[in-house]
RNA sequence: GCCCCCAUCGUCUAGGGGACCAGGACGUGGCCCUUUCAAGGCCAAAACCGGGGUUCGAAUCCCCGUGGGGGCACCA
């Protein structure tokens, strides 16, 4: 195990604004095996400060998709911790507390602008094509003066006090030091007119408070990190170890994903959203162990990784900063692989769900026969319904044309499943040990390749042309069954054979 | 427009001055195996954005271009 880092106090913090999407469900796992692997905290925090932009349920919907992505955190809303309470709408006279320390300490000032007249001078610094700041009016307001107006009432926001010389520098893990002239950057809003903080200030005094010793979130946070920084040091609070993980692109590489992007994915059957992952039958397991490849790498040979392999080799200094594409094939790759590496009834626990939501009778002990053979098949776990949902229907309707074989005409596969009758209805029961052997004699004799023979009796027995194996498939039916659906095939074909204006054609 | 970040096969990446006519994985093509479909095995095509430096030597370090991306809210 790296003991490079020292244990790790971290967060992630989302807003619940919307379904919980791959980016987030990365930094979520990033943060988990960084506090695993070093001993230290997973911590949940709820950043809510914009309660417009509130979607109820979303809060259920992120905590769901954690956990059966198998990140269980250690503080949180739901589960308490010593720095409650973990939502930051109920944190809300912490902040402003802290505002009110920074405007004493000269490094924030009341501003009593209005948004009307911030909109024009923004729109007159547009045309003019320079940097949109806020002007400065009331940053020069003597402090007694705004003060004493604040206290009578009038409406007011909090401004940040930026420096007007020089620049700061700051350091990312993955990018090193970044420097930024102090003038690029504005006098930001750090608390609101309704008195409620902005993610600037709320996020900086979270992560001193609970103690947080890295921050681990994405690259879009790149041109506030500045303003972080200042923030923290205008409190003279300890340096954070901050991480800004590199974005995902959409599949294309072109820019990160819209909403209509998000819908012309969703078109072709995947998504950016863990729930829908869960849904379409991919594993938490593929899902992570593809998620914590982007931006990540251990080495050229290994990358199969399961989460506990994952906190003993997740390493921070193994990020890459570079702006990663999805790549959903991968993903199916991925679930292919871990599909194969679960155990028979673990398998048929995960398929099970899928089988009765679309509406197949299920009988436990089928599904346990059934799971060990589409296993090597199975992409997602919804695979299983058209490919082995035959099984748990009691009747099944082949298409009389996949009945003929390749290249036979009706009547001959009629004569080559009358004979396969016979062979099987003679057999004590049908297998691949009983029955294989028999019927690759009986083709010869019939002068048939075995897979003309097999292709008939399998659309027979499983009403497809493409199924499981089919002695394996067959066993599982049973005989009976197999040779009622046998029997009903031949009368098919016998009917296709009398129809056919060719009866010499064979 | 301004600020910031990034830059190796189509995609995810290894690479941190000589071990690189650049390695792995997905995908693609071919072959083998084979009762369909898969899985598996083997093989192939496929990349260091450009230009300057530094150096005996650069994918690797520096600079400049170019390209791509992100941000510029009383959102996070």
């Amino acid at each position: 195990m790296p003991a490079s880092e020292k244990p790790a106090r971290v967060r992630f913090a989302p807003s619940p604004t919307g379904t919980t999407h791959l980016g987030s469900a990365r930094t979520a796992l990033y943060d988990y095996l960084l506090a695993r692997q070093t001993g230290g905290q997973f911590i949940l925090r709820i950043e809510d400060t914009d309660r417009k932009r509130y979607v109820p349920g979303s809060e259920q919907e992120l905590m769901a998709s954690l956990r059966w992505l198998g990140l269980e955190w250690d503080e949180g809303p739901d589960v308490g911790g010593p720095h409650a309470p973990y939502r930051q709408s109920e944190r809300k006279h912490i902040y402003l507390q802290h505002a009110l320390e920074l405007v004493e300490r000269g490094h924030a000032y009341y501003c009593f602008c209005s948004p009307q007249r911030l909109e024009k001078v923004r729109q007159e610094q547009q045309r003019r094509k320079e940097l949109p700041l806020y002007d400065g009016t009331c940053r020069r307001l003597p402090p007694a003066e705004a003060t004493a107006r604040a206290a009578a009432g009038e409406q007011h926001v909090i401004r940040f006090k930026m420096p007007r010389e020089g620049s700061i520098t700051a350091h990312d893990r993955l990018r090193g030091d970044i420097t930024v002239k102090n003038r690029n950057l504005d006098d930001y809003i750090i608390v609101k007119s309704d008195g409620l903080a902005l993610y600037h200030l709320a996020a900086m005094v979270d992560d001193h408070l609970m103690g947080v010793t890295h921050v681990l979130r994405s690259a879009e946070w790149l041109p506030t990190f500045p303003l972080h920084v200042h923030i923290v040091r205008a409190f003279g609070w300890a340096e954070l170890e901050w991480v800004h993980l590199s974005l995902f692109l959409k599949p294309s590489g072109k820019g990160k994903m819209s909403k209509r992007d998000t819908q012309a994915l969703k078109e072709s059957g995947y998504s950016i959203f863990v729930e829908d992952l869960r849904l379409a039958g991919y594993l938490p397991e593929a899902v992570v162990n593809w998620v914590a490849l982007m931006g990540w790498s251990y080495d050229d040979h290994t990358e199969f990784f399961t989460l506990p392999e994952l906190v003993e080799k997740f390493s921070l200094d193994k990020l890459n900063p570079s702006p990663a594409a999805m790549n959903y094939s991968k993903l199916d790759h991925f679930n292919g692989l871990h599909i194969r590496s679960l155990e028979v009834s673990d398998l048929a626990r995960r398929i099970k769900p899928f089988l009765l939501n679309a509406g197949y009778y299920l009988d436990d002990e089928l599904l346990l026969q059934v799971a060990p053979i589409i296993q090597k098949r199975l992409v997602t776990l919804d695979d299983a319904i058209p490919m082995a949902g035959f099984f748990f229907q009691p009747q099944i309707a082949p298409k009389a044309d996949d009945l003929v074989g390749k290249n036979m005409s009706p009547a001959r596969s009629a004569h080559a499943a009358r004979a396969a009758y016979a062979l099987l209805a003679a057999l004590p029961s049908i297998s691949l040990e009983t029955a294989e052997e028999p019927l690759r004699r009986l083709a010869e004799e019939l002068g048939l390749d075995a897979g003309q023979l097999f292709g008939i009796l399998r659309v027979a027995a499983t009403g497809q042309p493409v199924s499981p194996p089919l002695f394996e498939s067959m066993q599982i039916i049973g005989k009976p069954v197999v040779l009622e659906r046998l029997k009903n095939a031949i009368a098919i074909l016998e009917g296709l054979a009398a129809e056919s204006p060719h009866p010499l054609a064979q």
